[in-house]
DNA sequence: GATTAGCACTCGGGCTAATTGAGTGCTAAA
DNA sequence: TTTAGCACTCAATTAGCCCGAGTGCTAATC
């Protein structure tokens, strides 16, 4: 295994970077006034034939250009692709949708979530910031009428939640107490992950009085804690990938794959590394066998927080993607970071 | 004009339902069969091509089945359209989805919205409660360190907003006291509709101490106002219409005008009924030429609060979206009024 | 040994012609 | 007014054909 010869380096990122581009397969001849290669056709052609049975591209028939395989695209996104500065425009609309005072961190995470569908024209998923050390701040609790009151969550990674809720008997200032005294002695400082129904169920249980004054309120509670930590999955940009021909009918069912989310989440919890791509049938998903998945995690104070994924034909503009996206995921967990600054 | 003799009638009225189901234009002894009508193929024939000629339907090529025309479509709707009850199961499923117990009024039309997708198999947008009387209620300011806070801000309509804020300054006492009296002095009780960022800077410069403390946090309260009342549309089961593959390419030029948002808020703003069906052309953007849009409206406290819409192809079922959007819009007018109530 | 020119070969895409069949309009009889 | 019958129309399918981009292979050349 020494690895390719620079010429048949140079000729599959060749054959790469053009189909990207065309969408055709390429020829032998073709490449070469795309590339400036100095040799003549029959050369590549035996190259390319190497570079067949060695299982880097494909062709489509007999009498067609060459494709990268999957094992093509992987080799040059690992060796050959290469680093691409993002363009000074997109760079300067990314900097100003993602700044401290476009609000708290998922709406942060949102924008950049768009943006990102935006520059790579594919669809691309968001996960909210959720990090193992996310812990309830803050509870709030203000009535707003005799039996309502608005309630409020704040967790340490800066996630904001608030809903109405309404009980039975009067909201006076004795049940308030109660709700305050709960919430500093089982909820403030704690996971909101670990918060569950049945739980809740045992704590207003314990109460000595108005159980059913606050039963609601404990209710709501656990809701909003659960709400927090749930990395809800956002799609957006789905447009974009019925725009890109490639795929013709099977847009449909990759689309309908997508808005079921369990699965995507499922891929994108695989994933390992700061930033990750999947290409074509190493996502286990048979629907994503024509789509690469490129994953991304953003920090905040330095550990990993969420995620932003693109999901795009195999055929997809690789440094393109992967630059905007360590642009995009660096930016994002700086200024949630500083959002969060006492 | 004194209207379809009664056989015609029952002819359009089975064209339609055929046509809806399967799809295909409907030919005379297909329609025989389907509906039976105890007539000879000829007559049905001689009956379509009087109705051919009055414009109520048409023929996609010369040797084909007739398709009903955006004509005959309206009149099905208008005086033909059976009154279809809503089946027990999904009454179950929207019963259970749509309580008061559910959260805010903004959720509530939220799962409505998809509700209304799943069962139509057809895009919905929906407009948040914003009701003319959409006034200020309550802001609540809570300090959460020494230079960040939480926001909260509720409407009369029962909207609820929160977002942290930061300012450079520290965060004490007076600031606090100040910008509560400013609150009570400029903006409770005051529609959020009338809150403009202008405005702000107006207030927020007549202050006598602390203008930099409290910009910042008069500016987020503009914000938070704003949101309240940009009745911002959403968009939910873009993936049906792809699967119903009346639009065959079309689809992506329809998404991408969905997307777009302006124009098919003009659509719902342009209807008035409290169910408004819009065939085809009749929606003024060629984009919508081969889609029907019926908007429905729910009402909290008996005034017009926001609206749910259902946009599908031409050819949908409109006993099914028609009775299912009165179920749905009846019940959350219902379910917001009872969760407003003091 | 590597490179290149030349050539026969393959096969998908695009074009045209022929066939099919569902559905029509019209006419004439009931 | 209804119906049976018939000639006609036209989209959709199928078959056949050619074109040409692109290949692999061979033999000559560097």
């Amino acid at each position: 295994m020494t690895g390719l010869s620079e010429r048949k380096k140079q000729i599959l990122a060749n054959v790469v970077e053009i189909y990207v581009k065309t969408g055709e397969p390429v020829g032998s001849k073709g490449l070469i006034s795309a590339s400036g290669l100095n040799c003549s056709s029959a050369t590549v052609r035996n190259e390319m034939n190497d570079l067949d049975r060695m299982g880097y591209l494909v062709q489509p028939h007999t009498s067609a250009g060459r494709i990268p395989s999957e094992k093509g695209y992987r080799y040059y996104v690992d060796n050959l692709m290469p680093h691409r500065e993002i363009d000074e425009f997109t760079r300067r609309l990314i900097d100003a949708g993602i700044s401290p005072a476009a609000g708290d961190p998922e709406k942060l995470v949102n924008t950049a979530r768009e943006l990102l569908a935006d520059i790579t024209k594919c669809a691309a998923v968001s996960t909210a910031p959720v990090g193992s050390l996310n812990v309830i701040r803050k509870i709030e609790l203000v009535p707003v009428g005799t039996h309502t009151a608005m309630m409020v969550l704040l967790t340490s990674n800066g996630i904001l939640k608030s809903r109405l809720c309404r009980i039975e008997s009067e909201l006076n200032a004795r049940i308030l107490e109660q709700f305050y005294s709960i919430c500093e002695r089982f909820f403030i400082g704690k996971p909101s992950g670990e918060i569950s129904p049945a739980e809740i169920q045992t704590i207003a249980a314990s109460v000595d009085y108005d159980y059913f004054a606050l039963l609601p309120l404990l209710g709501a509670l656990s809701d909003l804690a659960v709400s927090t930590n749930d990395s809800k999955l956002i799609l957006g940009g789905e447009a974009n990938l019925l725009s890109r021909m490639d795929y013709g009918e099977r847009a449909v069912s990759l689309l309908r794959f997508l808005n079921s989310r369990e699965p995507i989440s499922e891929v994108i919890r695989s994933s390992k590394d700061d930033i990750d791509v999947k290409i074509g049938s190493e996502n286990m998903f048979r629907q994503l066998e024509d789509s690469s998945v490129v994953v991304a995690r953003y920090k905040v104070r330095g550990d990993d927080s969420g995620s932003i994924s693109v999901i795009g034909p195999t055929r997809m503009d690789y440094p393109l993607v992967i630059s905007s996206m360590k642009y995009i995921t660096d930016l994002l967990g700086r200024m949630i970071t500083s959002a969060l600054e006492e």
